[in-house]
DNA sequence: ATGTAC
């Protein structure tokens, strides 16, 4: 929906350029602000932000309890629940709010890149073969549930402990598959008993599936390198075969926000406080209800990134089936990163809660959370372009941290609804289209794919520019897709 | 994003 001409005629004046890349709306704007808001973007991607609710959005996200600096929003920003999607938020702990809503549903949606030793030229044919592979043993899609059925038990150790459950006690990766993974793939924050158990039945036969939306797998070339050392530090060369998953918690995830939504919602209304959108639902961290989400969150965290160490398994089982156990064809783990998450992070100081709904952490080099052989270059940033575009690699820039709580973008960005992507494109054209491109569809669905179309999304290249000319993350390569395998 | 509006 678009904000009205009288609102934004006053928003327009009290927007300043602070940099080549970043704007400020003055917080007179609206008496309930609290701080700023700032918007990482360029002429063209701040006006596209006009034609939804997204700045008005990351205005309400300024009224929160306990919020430092400003609120930032991301060049890929678009409308979502409450907060818009590429909203950043820091609140102060320990009585600052948490709002699951800063979040997201989909907890711990991410992306992980996984490298080959291999030429793409040199396993070309093989290539339509794998996906189909992938296809038929990873299940996706919406409401598609996986085979597997994990036990109480398993459940139970996976939302504790994450990834490191899954390589130890299933026996699914390796133990160097651990560094590259934020936080080691486990939140220790993670209490079981948040998680309520229609959220536990949702997600016990999950673990190893996929998702329907914007969740894919991609094969894919690097096509360019812009920064050869930060490329050679990451394992990444031109012409090599990559493979990007992007996917989350699933209706795990899902059902933990729905539930601490209410339960915050109630909690509001006890106390007889109002918010500016009701979507905006939070608690002090230090309450009940914060503490309460805060585990639960920890624990879908958990079990995302579980998921894309399984999907990940899946796609060596695969490969090395179809290419034979050489060396060169086992994929390893670049890194894996979050971009749906709140973590708890110190600036200036100050301890904060920091929500990142659709923006990826970007650590720039030297911070004491990055593997060792990364701390030279940055935290790798990957940003997953539609369908049938590129996809880029970037590293965090030390800037970030004082710029954007360490945060830069996470997608292209929608610039079509659901609802209006379906309606304009076709979806068994744009299947044909792709493959005219030489790219192989493992997808079920045409409605689903004209949904997640390229038109369906901002021009990523433009969005990869700007995250870059404001200095928080630095290209390092172009990937682009071979096969995408997709709900 | 999501057993696609309790």
């Amino acid at each position: 929906m678009e904000p009205t001409a009288e609102v934004l005629t006053r928003l327009e004046p009290l927007l300043r350029q602070l940099g080549p890349a970043l704007y400020e709306l003055d917080p007179r704007f609206r008496s309930d602000m609290r701080v700023p808001a700032r918007i990482v973007a360029d002429e063209v991607l701040l006006r596209q932000m006009f034609r939804d609710r997204s700045l008005l959005q990351l205005v309400n996200v300024t009224t929160l309890p306990g919020i430092q600096g400003f609120a930032i929003g991301m060049p890929d920003m678009h409308e979502g629940y409450g907060f818009p999607v590429g909203g950043v938020a820091g609140t102060l702990l320990p009585d600052g709010v948490i709002s699951p809503g800063g979040i997201g549903f989909d907890i711990n949606c991410g992306v992980r890149l996984l490298s080959t030793g291999l030429l793409h030229e040199d396993v070309k044919e093989a290539v339509p073969a794998l996906a189909h592979d992938l296809a038929r043993s990873i299940p996706t899609g919406f409401g598609r549930h996986g085979r597997w059925v994990l036990s109480p038990e398993q459940l139970e150790r996976v939302l504790a402990e994450g990834v490191p459950y899954v390589v130890h006690g299933l026996g699914l990766g390796a133990g160097e598959d651990l560094s590259y993974i934020e936080a080691g793939g486990h939140l220790a924050g993670a209490d079981v008993a948040q998680v309520s158990v229609r959220a536990r039945e949702r997600g016990s036969d999950q673990l190893g599936t996929l998702g329907g939306g914007n969740h894919f797998i991609e094969m894919q070339r690097v096509e360019r390198i812009y920064d050869a050392g930060a490329a050679e530090a990451l394992g990444l060369f031109e012409g090599q075969l990559t493979i990007l998953i992007h996917t989350g918690s699933r209706g795990l995830g899902h059902q933990v926000c729905t539930d601490w939504v209410r339960e915050m919602d109630r909690a509001l209304a006890r106390e007889g406080l109002r918010l500016v959108d009701r979507q905006l639902a939070c608690a002090p961290f230090s309450s009940a209800e914060g503490q309460g989400y805060y585990a639960a969150m920890c624990a879908a965290a958990n079990f995302a990134w579980a998921n894309r160490q399984v999907l990940t398994h899946r796609v060596r089982e695969v490969f090395s089936r179809r290419l034979g156990p050489r060396p060169e064809a086992w994929p390893h783990v670049v890194y894996d990163v979050a971009h749906n998450i709140a973590k708890l992070e110190t600036y200036g100081g100050r301890r904060l809660c920091v929500h990142r709904k659709g923006a990826t952490r970007a650590f720039g080099p030297g911070h004491p959370e990055l593997p060792e052989a990364y701390q030279p270059v940055g935290q790798p940033v990957f940003i997953p372009g539609s369908m049938g575009t590129a996809s880029f690699v970037m590293v965090g820039r030390s800037e970030s941290q004082a710029v954007s709580f360490s945060s830069a973008c996470h997608g292209a960005g929608r610039q079509l609804s659901r609802a209006a992507a379906k309606q304009q494109v076709a979806g068994a054209e744009l299947r044909k289209a792709l493959s005219a491109q030489g790219i192989s569809v493992e997808c079920p669905s045409n409605a689903e794919l004209a949904e997640e179309a390229p038109t369906a999304y901002k021009d990523v290249d433009r969005v990869v520019d700007t995250v870059d000319t404001a200095g928080i993350a630095g290209k390092v390569a172009r990937l682009v897709p071979l096969a995408v395998l997709k709900g």
